[in-house]
DNA sequence: CAGTATCCCGGACGATACTG
DNA sequence: CAGTATCGTCCGGGATACTG
C-alpha cells in the first residue's frame, strides 16, 4: 500500500489508524451515522465515555474534517455534531472492516482458543498486547 | 454495524481495531503481504521496531489467527512468519482503509490546516489526541 | 538467530471540580 | 448544556542486557 512511497501519506494512514484504534472514535462515528446529535445525547449514547474524552475525540474528528461542529447561540447552548461528506465517505471502509470482523468472528475466536490451549502449560512468558 | 447487537462480536471489533491502531501491526501485515519472512528480516524491514515489540506484535497476530509461525529446528534457529488465509482475507479491508486515506489525503490535510488556522490565536485549550 | 527479562518514561484515559 | 482545568493511574512501548 505504501509502495509508491509517499511518506507524508503513509504518516497520515498511521494517524488515521491510530485514531480508529482509540477507545471512542468508531463508536462516535457510528452514533453520528443516523444523523446529527447533540453533545449530551452523544454522551448518553456512547456509554462509558467521559466528558473529557468525548470532547477530545470530537475535536480530533473535527480537525480531520470527519465531523462538523455547529453551535446554536441559545441559552443554554446547543451544540450539534454531524458527519461531513468526508466523514460519511470514511465510514464506508470503516464499516467494511467491522463487517469483516463480524463475518469472521468464529475463526478469530477459535484461533485464540487454540493458541491459548497450546500455550496453557507454559510459564508466564511475555504474552501481553490484548 | 453493531445494531443486530451481539456484544461479543462488538468487543471483537474493538479489539481488532485497537490492534490495527497500535504502532506496528499494519506494517507487519504489509511486509508479510509478499510472502513469508524471517524474524530478523521483518525486524530489518519494519524500520524502528524493537525486538520486544516485534515479538509482541507477531504473538498477538498469531493468537488471532492472522499470522502463522513456523520453526525450522536448525542451528541457528530459523523462524518464518506468514499470513494465514484469514490474514490475507483480513488485509483486504485493511488495504481498502489505507487506500481511502491515500485517496482523501488532500481533503484531510486541508481540513487540518483550516482547523489549526481558525484556532491559531486561541489559548492553550485542551487540544490533545494527535 | 530468535527470542525473554527488567527497567523506565510519556501519554492515553478516567475522575473530579469549576465556568459562561 | 457544553465545555475546560487539574490531578492521578495505567500501560504501550523503547532501551538494554541476557540465553538456548
Amino acid at each position: 500500500m505504501c509502495d509508491g512511497y509517499d511518506p507524508a501519506k503513509c504518516t497520515t494512514v498511521s494517524e488515521m489508524l491510530a485514531r480508529l484504534g482509540d477507545k471512542w472514535t468508531v463508536l462516535v462515528i457510528m452514533m453520528l451515522g443516523d444523523g446529527p446529535q447533540r453533545f449530551s445525547d452523544l454522551k448518553r449514547m456512547v456509554v462509558g465515555v467521559s466528558q473529557r474524552m468525548l470532547t477530545l475525540t470530537l475535536r480530533a474528528l473535527e480537525r480531520d474534517g470527519i465531523v462538523e461542529r455547529t453551535v446554536h447561540p441559545t441559552v443554554p447552548p446547543r451544540v450539534e455534531y454531524a458527519l461531513t461528506d468526508l466523514g460519511r465517505s470514511f465510514s464506508v471502509p470503516v464499516k467494511a472492516l467491522g463487517g469483516w470482523v463480524f463475518a469472521n468472528h468464529e475463526d478469530i475466536q477459535s484461533a485464540r482458543a487454540r493458541f491459548d490451549e497450546r500455550n496453557a502449560e507454559a510459564g508466564p512468558k511475555l504474552i501481553k498486547l490484548g
